[in-house]
DNA sequence: AATGAAATCCCAACGTG
DNA sequence: CACGTTGGGATTTCATT
């Protein structure tokens, strides 16, 4: 299920991009020319390269939550019942096609899923849950805690 | 400390810009302006205003975590040990400036911080744990949650 | 809010080390 | 093979109505 993707090793240039894009991808290619030492033409190059390969796999614009009236950001401890192949497959497409869900992680430790939902509000929230977890029997039980304040929620990948 | 941002209600427009441009803000405003029946100039008045406004707080490049040899995501729960709220600001402020913690949520339910940390291998997660742990009394006890899958690690907010 | 002009940016082709 | 330079084409931006 892995891409494939002959990941060539990311050079010097390669690495200073992406923390340049990663941050404001609408920087102009010629201000990261500038600031990497390179033209133009080379830093599209390496993007598209990027791009096509699947190092970039998005860009995308990051919304303020709560100025979208999405004010219900929560976490969820999921156990299933079984660690079954067949289950926890059957519980990765329900979270995959689950637009709520925000993030979904497969984790050791005892728990099996960490998911988070953002909804509009908590009757929103209740209404998911509800769907999700009551109605599949593969899932055992579920532990909810409501985010009070989201004190950081961006993405950045620190590059070595 | 919040923004206080005058939240002017999203239209009808407002939304389905957003709806797009979340998936990839490299789409031509013309090609939005025709999806969103709007003239593209009206789009490009939109898109400027909300990204001014906070709505969209930055524009981005979502980087595939193991093409850059990040390769350790693990999921954090600590506790706290008492929650006064001196002790939570400087909780707060030690995560947000530690660049390997991705996110960083304040949550109800026993726990008090639920991070997400994201390293290059087990030797550097352990540095980075050992560091913000254990040097610091504040932090009672913690668990990590190894992932073995990133079933969904994007941020798309489904819009209203 | 729509129109058109000017500036800017993106991208392909060519030539070089 | 990757870089730099150049030029055409598209896009964003701004001024005007």
């Amino acid at each position: 299920m892995n891409k494939k993707t002959i990941t060539k090793p990311l050079d010097k240039f390669d690495r200073a991009i992406l923390r340049i894009v990663q941050k404001d991808n609408k920087t102009p290619q010629r201000q990261i020319a500038d600031i990497v030492h390179l033209s133009a033409a080379a830093v599209q190059r390496r993007i598209a390269a990027m791009e096509k390969s699947g190092i970039i796999k998005q860009n995308s614009a990051v919304l303020d939550v709560h100025a979208v009236d999405m004010n219900i950001t929560a976490i969820v401890e999921v156990h299933l019942r079984d660690e079954r192949i067949e289950t926890v497959d059957l519980a990765k497409n329900l979270f995959k096609s689950t637009p709520e869900v925000q993030q979904c992680y497969y984790v050791t430790g005892g728990i099996s899923f960490v998911l988070i939902i953002v909804t509009a509000d908590v009757k929103a929230y209740e209404q998911i849950t509800r769907r999700i977890f009551a109605q599949n029997d593969f899932i055992a039980k579920y532990r909810s805690l409501i985010t009070l304040d989201r004190v950081k929620s961006g993405s950045e990948i620190v590059i070595p």
